[in-house]
Order: structure tokens, then C-alpha cells, then sequence
DNA sequence: GAACCATACGGAACCTTGTTCCGGTTAGCA
DNA sequence: TGCTAACCGGAACAAGGTTCCGTATGGTTC
């Protein structure tokens, strides 16, 4: 049951321009510029991804794998789980600070849903690892610990006073068993 | 130059129905409910308040005064500059925590504005005297925490694994200079 | 208490943004 | 070449914030 070759080629044509768009004017870009930097109309983008959403996860799906990736062989690679642990979550921040928009589109349903569902095994893994070391208080929730993560990074693209780094780096000391 | 009493009467009347929809509805409440449920058109709305933001502050202006005028006393009555943080701070989240939309409503604009204005100062001092009591590390910015404390509030209404307070928490265990 | 007008009011209309719908177009195959 | 299932474009709809302007009225003056 392959596509036919039109629409694949504009569902390409839609993840590059969405992907441009959301660089340069973050994701939220309206549908209708991305369809029409995708020289497609409103449509199109419809029924390719359902929903704006769809497209923004489709949009950043490689990233959220590599991500996810990375983490088990920061844990293998680290001196300890909780230097691991902040390794990871660095490298989670770092990708959530690039987006302007993305933190906070997070807190509102889908992206959400796929966002979590691939990052949070991940991190109950190293949060897991680290609780068994002793290294952090134990209870922590994997699935708070990056939504508060998100949270932090929401409005990191501003030039206000605010460093989202500075803070999710506290947030992690704040987590160690003293 | 007072106000006519028509216009005193409407503006008490929308305070007391944007309070009201803000409860039920969170602060997402469109401005077209909050006009007829005060009885009253848009376009009063409007002239009241300029924009949609200047009705949220206006009505959560007395409670931001009540966290600001608790900042001193907290110095005073707290057995350690750390003490009086981590109690100001659950204050703030306090307030935040129980007002559905309102955090995420922080991040955009004019809000942001009001809020800080009035609550950086305060925490700029008990900052101030937690840091001088070499009790927190050092360059510590109020505006970034404060920023950092009301973006971990966001998404706390929901009942997912989300605990708010708990990030918070370890975000100011992290600030602990040790 | 009548007349006047600055002040205030109501709500239709406008703009933006997400989403749906459907008549027209076309790729791929017989 | 013709057929048709798959696909496309964009007008239309819904919802929310904001603006505009003709109408109504509180308060003051005589």
C-alpha cells in the first residue's frame, strides 16, 4: 500500500517547510505559512498530520530519539548515575532551549503524549539507577521529573534575566540524597 | 476627575465575574463569558481594561500585595535567611498552584510585567540575606527564580504524576551552598 | 426640572489561528 | 487512452481577542 508519488512529496515538502518555519518563528508558526511555504494549501497539511501537533512531533521525532538514545550510554559512560542523570538532562534541556515555543506547547496535549511516552523509560532508568546508588532521594517521579525539566525551559529564548540551565542545574542538586 | 457611577458599578461588577469565571474556568476564560456574565458588553470590558491581561491582574492584584507584604515578616519570624526562602517561596507557589491557567499565562507579556515588578524586590531581598548568610551559593537572580518557580507551577491542576511543590523543593534545596 | 454633553455602554464587525469539507485534479494502472 | 481511488486547494466554519461607532445616560448648569 505505497503513497502515491505526490503526496509524499509534499509531505516532505510540508517537514522541511514546518521544520524552517518553526526556526524562525517558532512552533507556532500558523498552519497557513507553513502550508504556504510548502507550496501547498491548508489541506494538505491535514491530512498528512491530523493535527498542528502531529506535525510538530513529526517534526521532531529524530531528535527525541537521539535523545532517548543517549541515554543509556550516558549511564554506561558516566562516573556515577547521578552525574549521568545530569548529563542527560542537560542534553534533554539543551534540545527543549533550541525550540523557541516547544516547552510550552509540550504542557498541552499531544506532543506530550509522544514526547513522554519515548523520554520517560529513559529517564526512570537513570532516575532508577541513581535511587539504587543512593545518590538521590528516593520517590522520585521519572514523569515529573521531566515535566519540571520542560517547565524550566519555557521562556529560556528571551533576553530577560532568566537561565533555564542555571536552574534545571539546581534542580538537580536539589534531587541528591545529602 | 471621578468616575461616573455607572462605570464604577460595571467595573466592580466584571472584577467579580472575571474572579468568579477564573475559579470555574481557570484564567482562560473568554472575555466574551466574563462580559455576560457580569452583564455587561464587550466593549465595557475594554474600556475598563485595555486588555484582556489588565482584568487578570487587577484581579489578583490584592493576593500578589499580601505574598509581597509576607516577604519581610517571613525574614523576620524564620530561623535562618533559607528558611524564610523556602517558606516565601511555598507561599508563591501557594498562590499559583490554585490558579488554573495562571501560570502559563505568566510566561506571555504584560502579566509577567506586573507580577515581577511587585514580587523581585521582595525576593531580592530574602535572597539578599540568605546569600550573605553564605547559605545559598552566590549571583543568585530573583527574577530568574522567580521566572524558574512559576514556570515548575505550571500543569499542577492536572492529575497526572505532576507535583509542583516537590520540584520546587528540590530546587531550593539546590540553591543550598554546602 | 429641562436641556446639554462628556462619559460610558452594547454588541456587531474584524482579525488571527486551528480545523473541516467538498468539488476538482491527477497518478498509476488496465 | 480511460478510469478511478487517492490526493489536492482553498473557501468556509469556529473561537477567541480587540476595535469601532451609533446610542444611552449620569451629572451639571440654568
Amino acid at each position: 500500500m505505497t503513497k502515491r508519488a505526490d503526496a509524499r512529496r509534499n509531505e516532505k515538502a510540508l517537514l522541511d517547510a514546518a521544520a524552517a518555519a518553526f526556526v524562525e518563528s517558532g512552533v507556532d508558526a500558523p498552519v497557513r505559512d507553513i502550508a504556504a511555504k510548502a507550496g501547498v494549501g491548508v489541506g494538505t497539511i491535514y491530512r498528512h498530520f491530523p493535527a498542528r501537533s502531529d506535525l510538530i512531533v513529526a517534526v521532531f521525532r529524530h531528535q527525541v530519539q537521539e535523545c532517548a538514545a543517549a541515554g543509556p550510554e550516558l549511564l554506561a559512560s558516566s562516573t556515577s548515575p547521578h552525574e549521568a542523570l545530569r548529563r542527560w538532562i542537560d542534553l534533554f534541556a539543551d534540545f527543549l532551549v533550541t525550540k523557541h515555543g516547544l516547552p510550552e506547547a509540550l504542557n498541552a496535549g499531544d506532543l506530550h503524549a509522544y514526547f513522554l511516552e519515548r523520554l520517560v523509560p529513559v529517564c526512570a532508568e537513570i532516575v532508577g539507577a541513581a535511587t539504587e546508588a543512593g545518590q538521590i532521594v528516593p520517590g522520585i517521579n521519572p514523569v515529573g521529573l521531566l515535566r519540571g525539566v520542560g517547565n524550566l525551559c519555557i521562556g529560556a529564548g528571551r533576553d530577560d534575566g532568566y537561565d533555564a540551565r542555571q536552574m534545571i542545574g539546581f534542580l538537580i542538586e536539589g534531587l541528591r540524597k545529602d
